[in-house]
RNA sequence: UGGCCCAUGGUGUAACUGGCAACACGUCUGAUUUUGGUUCAGAAGAGUCUAGGUUCGAGCCCUAGUGGGCCAACCA
């Protein structure tokens, strides 16, 4: 990292400096348990988190669960688990909604200050009132209601007593502001909803704008980042932690950075949701979805997350970012970190005709040549063998390096063949190459043979100890670079997202565990799905980068 | 029609309090390579939305315009 600040430490730096107490520096990161996380929130996770490890100030994990409508306790242990996973620790696990008596009795002051009141029209009312961004709102009848009444109102909100939709409270303040949000905006409203953590406690809710702030005041939060959408909260924000019974502390400070964006995929929620409700996805962890949970699955490893995120910076302008970055900090971990294996997904027989028949031999392969430390492993060798079809070819021309008729190659880790010819079945398709090999090319034995240099090398499989392996191909869910902008989503979507195949490995890629990713040789990197009744299925992670253009 | 925010190569971010635009991805060469991977060397690609202004000097400051985003849930 080099030493430039992005926008909001520029700001924590200058809070410093104005006299900002260092270990009062506190962060939080506050998801809504109404969904899975994703890639956008990482963003989130990782400033406020880094910021946290940058400063050695405490990170808050605080759900904002104040609409029990949407949110339940399975997306909060799956957060958690995410974040977990990302590497980061937070200081500790708040949620609004242990703050509902203390933002109740801040509501009651407020009430008491005349700066709120129970409304008792309906919200189609309340909405006509508002106006719009240029015509003012104007007041509603209700808003000069005796103070003792609206507390005696709210008290039996609180009860039960009526029911939802009848009443909310409002807050005083302006009706004729510019901005829409300053327009006595709802504080709480009743809901008969059980809450996944409060149970029937309470049947009244307070909206986010109400309760976020004082959260944040409670929590003793420096510095509140949200996104952009956000930025006209703020007014309201301080508004409301300037009504709160206090003495003059610090207050939080909210400050707005733009999402994060990337091309072919959407960020959207409700939309994820609804790929999830039609079918079009398996559900929130799909290997293709943005989220971490579908991440997961596919194998990128959090490494990539966080450096893609970092690498992506923070400022204030809409962005969309280019997808191929995360693939290109996913390769780059995953180089490092995988081991290397052989695998044949679209196999064609290979006869060596001059290898003895019935014989067979090990050959030593190379783990990682990035990391030596994973050392070497067997593969055994024969004169029956599978490689990939699209690794010959008849007749080529010279930029084609791959096996073809007349020409020399060498098998990965074993020998240099020659192609002699090939069979064919009456449709004319290719089902049999022959070949020779060159006895004195065995890799690793020191042969001058062994060491000649031969313009291609490809990847095999003997075909009496090869295992079947199941194999999820994805592609981009979306052809269009930012769906988001389609009027009709379901217009964009790559119907051929996912395909299943069948390859031949090595045996030793049959002893894999769950969870393992590795580098199919020449192909990808894939992560081991499962393991069911003797089937192992990879997920396919992504490409090896591929300079060759045919 | 109002208010607020934003505007730098294809994309994303830089450029310390003004001093002839940098980094990463992507693209393209070449070298190395028992992965057409990795690694290494190099190249092309913006004169910073437009028009004025301040200044010896502006991507940075000012004004106006243009373009984009956000704001009228009892969502967050």
């Amino acid at each position: 990292m080099s030493n430039y600040k992005n926008f909001i430490e520029q700001i924590i730096e200058e809070d410093l400096n104005n006299g900002f107490k260092r270990n009062e520096l506190c962060f939080r990161f506050p998801p809504e348990p109404n969904g899975y996380l994703h890639i956008g929130h990482v963003k989130a996770i990782a400033l406020n988190f880094e910021l946290g490890k940058k400063y050695n100030a405490p990170v808050n994990l605080r759900f904002d669960d104040t609409n029990p409508v949407k949110e339940n306790s399975h997306f909060v242990e799956e957060i958690k688990k995410n974040i977990k996973w990302l590497g980061y620790k937070w200081s500790k696990v708040c949620y609004a909604s242990d703050y509902f008596g203390q933002l109740y009795e801040w509501a009651q002051y407020l009430i008491l200050n005349d700066k709120a009141f129970v409304d008792s029209q309906t919200s189609e009312q309340i909405a006509l009132q508002k106006g719009t961004p240029t015509n003012p709102g104007v007041n509603s009848p209700y808003r000069n209601r005796p103070r003792e009444e609206s507390i005696r109102l709210f008290t039996e909100m609180r009860e039960g007593k009526h029911k939802e939709g009848s009443h909310v409270l409002r807050a005083k303040i302006k009706m004729s502001s510019q901005n829409m949000l300053m327009r006595d905006p709802v504080m709480y409203r009743i809901l008969f909803k059980d809450h996944h953590r409060t149970g029937s406690n309470w049947c009244i809710y307070p909206m986010y704008d109400w309760a976020h702030g004082e959260s944040d005041f409670i929590e003793k939060i420096s510095h509140s980042l949200c996104t952009l959408e956000f930025k006209p909260h703020r007014d309201l924000y301080e508004w409301f932690l300037q009504q709160l019974p206090k003495e003059n502390k610090n207050l939080p400070k909210q400050r707005e950075f733009a999402r994060l964006n990337m091309t072919y995929t959407i960020m959207s929620k409700r939309k994820l949701f609804h790929l999830i409700d039609k079918k079009i996805v398996s559900s929130w962890d799909d290997p293709r979805m943005p989220t971490i949970s579908g991440m997961i699955k596919r194998g990128y490893p959090p490494n990539a997350l966080i450096n893609f995120v970092k690498k992506a910076g923070v400022a204030k302008r809409e962005n969309t970012i280019d997808a191929s970055l995360l693939e290109f900090y996913v390769r780059e971990e995953l180089n490092k970190i995988c081991p290397r294996v052989m695998v044949v997904t679209n196999e064609i027989k290979l006869v060596i005709t001059n290898y003895p028949e019935g014989k067979q031999e090990k050959v030593e392969a190379i783990n990682n040549p990035e990391d030596e430390s994973q050392g070497t492993r067997e593969m055994v060798f024969s004169k029956y063998l599978y490689i990939e079809r699209e690794d010959f070819r008849e007749t080529a021309n010279r930029k084609f390096f791959r096996l073809t008729i007349g020409k020399e190659v060498r098998l990965k880790n074993a020998y240099i063949i020659k192609g002699e010819k090939c069979v064919k079945n009456k449709n004319g398709e290719v089902i049999e190459v022959q070949c020779t090999y060159d006895p004195k090319s065995k890799s690793g034995s020191n042969s001058e043979e062994s060491k000649r240099k031969v313009k291609g090398t490809i990847h095999w499989v003997d075909i009496k100890s090869s295992a079947k392996v199941i194999i999820n191909e994805y592609e981009r869910l979306f052809l269009n670079e930012k769906p988001e902008e389609n009027e009709d989503l379901i217009k964009c979507i790559n119907t051929s997202s996912k395909k299943t195949i069948v390859g031949k490995s090595e045996k030793y890629v049959s002893s894999l565990k769950k969870g393992q990713k590795v580098q199919f040789q020449r192909k990808g990197y894939y992560i081991v799905d499962n393991k069911k009744n003797g089937n192992i299925t990879f997920n396919k992670t992504v490409s090896l980068r591929d300079g060759w253009r045919k």
